[in-house]
DNA sequence: CGAAATCCTGACCAATTGGTCAAGATTGCC
DNA sequence: GGCAATCTTGACCAATTGGTCAGGATTTCG
């Protein structure tokens, strides 16, 4: 399989990796830059539909300067990939043995919804490289992610053993919470045209937030968690 | 906006209009294969990562024995969208005011996941486009499939009113049925990283229904319909 | 049969695209 | 200041791609 970071081409010189330039201040902002231009890009136009011209001019510098620092295009899509797979198993760190089936999950499924939010374009290059073969990023899917997921769905069994919760199929409810709420940023067209809405806003995120957690709550034969109440 | 098939209605004169070519046996015959090729290739490529000798190759005919029956990419594109658009709202005539909520909502369900099992490319070319910005089917968003949202969604409504049903948001349970279906065509790879497993098959699609089912039965307070036992 | 309509296809082309390069500009450090 | 490392960029290139076309093959039908 692939891996993310390109292991060193023909360069004779130098042993730092390929596709990365050396550590300095410019180049860090310069990455910065292109790697926020490149994740607007690919989720809009997907690999092959994405151009470098694209990409820098989004960015605001000319193309060899791109390809200055990401050697090629192929580099540049696995660093935005690495950026995103770093973001996207946090927020679950509430659901362990000892906490409240309830909140812990109200809290993911938060969380989510707010990634969905605020991060749409990372969701959308995600689910563009998951529906294209995953081919760049299926070693993290059977290893880092399923580790994952096996590890919360014992936590959810385990409640279940409990009486603590319904019993449902665990990693299914998991990929219920992940279809659930990445939908409102990958259909994020569908769901606006169908809305007469222009955008999807805060408030609007709230009630899906609330419905979303509602349904799986419901689901799972719990009710919502206890809450301060003003 | 550009429309997704020629007015094949009324075209009286012989007029070899862009995109379509005369009505014959061979005619039919080779537009179906291509659009079935087409599908597949759009469906793991995208639109831009398809080629049109990519589809020929698949299809088994010359490049241009392909831009014979469809004059442009766009225009076989289009054809594809077309087909499924078609097939899209199917499922839900169960969902009318008469009928019994948990058992029409099952029957949608199960539509909706019998067609991501049996035409996952369809998803897979829908989802493509909807992330893409939706731009050639926005005014089907925005007017049929806005119009049968809102069919759908009053019937849902009328169920809460006459308590046959939890309140819920009518429009984000519908958008909840579509993510939670269409999730297992369109994040296929993934599914199957995480579960360990080849492909999904028969029994897997017979959990997931049963499992969604039960997920948006409960998140509308409703018991699973009355169901003939042997 | 014969000719008109339809179908098939190898060869070709213009435009686009990812990527290169050499030369110059800037920065960091002694 | 001076020098090396880093950065910037316009010009350029080879490969790919969507699409065309002329002419031949096949089918349809009076």
């Amino acid at each position: 399989m692939t891996e993310l970071r390109e292991p060193a081409g023909g360069d004779p010189d130098a042993g730092a990796e390929a596709g990365s330039r050396a550590d300095t201040p410019v180049g860090r902002q310069m990455r910065g830059r292109i790697l926020a231009a490149a994740e607007a890009v690919f989720a809009e136009r997907g690999f092959d539909g994405a151009t470098t011209a694209a990409i820098a001019r989004a960015a605001g510098l000319p193309k060899a300067n791109l390809h200055y620092y990401f050697g090629t295009k192929e580099a540049l899509y696995g660093a935005v990939l690495a950026d995103i797979l770093e973001l996207w198993l946090a927020g679950a760190d509430g659901i362990q043995p000892g906490a409240d089936p309830a909140a812990a999950l109200e809290a993911y499924i938060r969380e989510k919804v707010y990634w969905s939010r605020t991060r749409p374009n990372a969701s959308r290059v995600f689910a563009g490289e998951v529906q294209g073969g995953a081919r760049r990023i299926g070693d993290y899917l059977q290893g880092h992610l399923r580790d994952w997921v096996e590890g919360k769905a014992a936590v959810l069994e385990g409640w279940m053993a409990e009486g603590r919760m319904a019993r449902v199929d665990a990693r299914h409810l998991i990929f219920s919470i992940w279809a659930l709420t990445q939908h409102y940023a990958d259909f994020a067209p569908q769901v606006t045209a169908v809305l007469g809405r222009e955008r999807l806003d805060g408030p609007e995120f709230e009630r899906i937030a609330r419905h979303v957690t509602a349904l799986v709550l419901a689901g799972c034969g719990l009710a919502p968690p206890a809450r301060a109440k003003p």
